[in-house]
This record gives structure tokens, sequence and C-alpha cells, in this order.
DNA sequence: TATATTGTTACACC
DNA sequence: TGGTGTAACAATAT
């Protein structure tokens, strides 16, 4: 499950595969995972106009600038418009050379070694220098969606997004006004909304909070100066070692043998339960908290 | 069969 | 009214 990091990790090591490269033809073999300007849900999606539409805007077009909000991938293109791509879970894209080398990026399954094309490709960008770009979806949650460049910052899932954690203007002291804002929010729900601070999720979540010693359950209103501190400087710095790591869950390889993300070791609560925390030797608890899982150890976050 | 997962939306509550 | 919480939904492998 793609989040900031591994988000980061394929802009910066798939992406630049394809930047410059023209598209010759993309084929659309699921097309209700294209959305051509509107969202799902206003017929932006599905209809044959849409796919169309699609098509049309991205075949011929050159791959320019590859960016990231929150866990968002932005490509911007030659002509007017600019493709978003959200892996959400299970999402993969998976580049090939002329030459065969393959990159992949996202949700590690199905495995390296499971050839593509496959039953969960469902769009294919074709090169005209004969490379290609697959993205793969496991439970079709994600979602390519084409917009014209200049209404980008208008679109309803970038307008919303809450500060970059590496934004410069994202300080402590903002970061604690933050968390004031919304006094009664419990932290762990708060910290993986997009609308409060972009790009962080389940994974991420649980680990700066463990680095803190904050329970997940905490009011965020009633998180002591410096125990905001210490969740400012976790979310930095475990983003930040991360995304040095290539992420967690991704598994980003240039073989066929591949290697996975290698910030998976260093996880210290996240899918650790019943284990010993790392830290003080207490059982690493599980909950369910706003629908999600949460770990955490009883002993050192309080 | 229940579970896991994300982001959005709908809706209940205070 | 708006901050908060809960549930449903998309899909499918385990």
């Amino acid at each position: 499950m793609p989040e900031l990091p591994e988000v980061e990790t394929i802009k910066r090591q798939l992406l630049k595969e394809v930047i410059g490269k023209k598209i010759k033809e993309v084929e659309l073999r699921l097309p209700k995972l294209a959305y051509f300007e509107g969202f799902k849900g206003d017929g932006s999606t599905g209809s044959p106009q849409a796919a169309k539409n699609f098509k049309k805007n991205l075949e011929g077009a050159k791959i320019g600038k590859a960016d990231r909000a929150a866990k968002i991938l932005i490509l911007t293109l030659s002509n007017d418009y600019t493709l978003l791509v959200h892996l959400k879970m299970t999402g993969q894209l998976i580049y090939r050379a002329k030459n065969g080398k393959m990159r992949r990026g996202g949700h590690p399954w199905p495995p390296a070694a499971v050839e593509v094309p496959n039953k969960w490709t469902h769009i294919i960008f074709h090169f005209v220098d004969g490379s290609k770009l697959y993205f793969n979806d496991l439970r079709q949650f994600g979602y390519m969606k084409l917009v014209k460049s200049d209404e980008l910052a208008e679109q309803k899932e970038i307008r919303k997004l809450g500060i970059e954690p590496f934004d410069k203007n994202f300080t402590v002291e903002l970061f604690s006004k933050m968390l004031k804002c919304h006094a009664k929010a419990k932290i762990k729900p708060l910290l993986m909304d997009q609308n409060f601070i972009s790009g962080i999720g389940n994974i991420y979540a649980d680990e700066s909070l463990h680095y803190a010693g904050i329970l997940p359950t905490r009011p965020a209103g009633k998180i002591k100066p410096e125990e905001v501190k210490r969740l400012y400087q976790g979310i930095k710095i475990i983003l930040k070692k991360s995304i040095a790591k290539g992420g967690t869950s991704s598994d980003t390889y240039v073989t066929l043998s591949g290697q996975k993300g290698g910030y998976e070791k260093y996880l210290k609560v996240y899918g650790r339960e019943g284990k010993k925390c790392l830290r003080c030797g207490g059982i690493i608890k599980r909950i369910k908290l706003g629908g999600r899982s949460a770990h955490f150890c009883p002993d050192c976050q309080g």
C-alpha cells in the first residue's frame, strides 16, 4: 500500500525512465479505471466517450515532468493535459525498457516472477521507442485521471490536500497549531487524514506515534509540547529514512531477481502484533481505530 | 466466511 | 454549524 515514501520512490526511480518519451498507443483493458476530467459518479468513467477522450489526448503526447502530491503521482504532458495516478492499496506501475530491463513499484503482489501483462494489468502505455508502462491493480481501487493542466489545482483530490510533511512551511509551531484546531480528534486518524497532512497512511502513522511515545487514541489537544515536537520530528525522520531505503511495501527492482523495499526491517510496531516492543520489551497490541488497525506498545506509548 | 486495505461520501451525534 | 465518529463502498486473494 504505497504511502508517501513509496510513491516518492516510484516517482524518482521509475517515472524518470519515461520522461521525454512519446506515447504511441494507450491500451485500455479496464476502462473504468481511466477518468477524463470529472470524477467517479459523474459519468466521467466507464462511458465510451471518457475512454475515447482519455486515449485521444494521451496518444501522441510526450511525458514532461513527474511530481507527487500526497500519494498521487502527477505526470505533466507536452500537450495541455496532466495525468494523475493513484495506486491506492494494490496498484503497481511497471516499466519495461525495449531491452527488457524492468522497474516495478507499488504493491508487492503479484510478485516479481509473474510476467506482465497479466490478468491484473489494466492500462498499458506503449511508447514510440518500444518501451512500455503497465498499470496493474489487484483490487481495482486505483485510477488514472487525465485533466487539463491549468485545472490541476482545482481537482478535488488535489485541492483539499493538507500540507506536505517536507514543505518548508511545515514547522513544529504550525503543527502544534494544527493539532489545537482539532483538539478532540484522536491523533492517529488525524495523522492519516489527507486533508490534515499529505501522504501519511497506516504504516507511518503507527511508526511515528511509536517513535514519539504517544498512544494512537490520544486526543490531539492533549498532547504536550515536548510530545508534539517528538511527533513532528518522528514523522520527518521516519518518512525520510523510508524514502532513503526505497519505501516499505514497494518492491522496486531492476532485475528479475529483484529486491524488496528496504524499510520493512526497520518497522517497530506495524505488523508486529504480539511481538516484543524493540524499545521496551512490551507486547505490541493491535486495535481497530477509525476502521483501520492501529499497532502500538501499551508500555512505552502513553 | 471473515478479513485486509484507501480515500471518499453519507449520515448520526453533540 | 461544524467537528467528530462510524459505516459503507469499490474488489479479490488469502
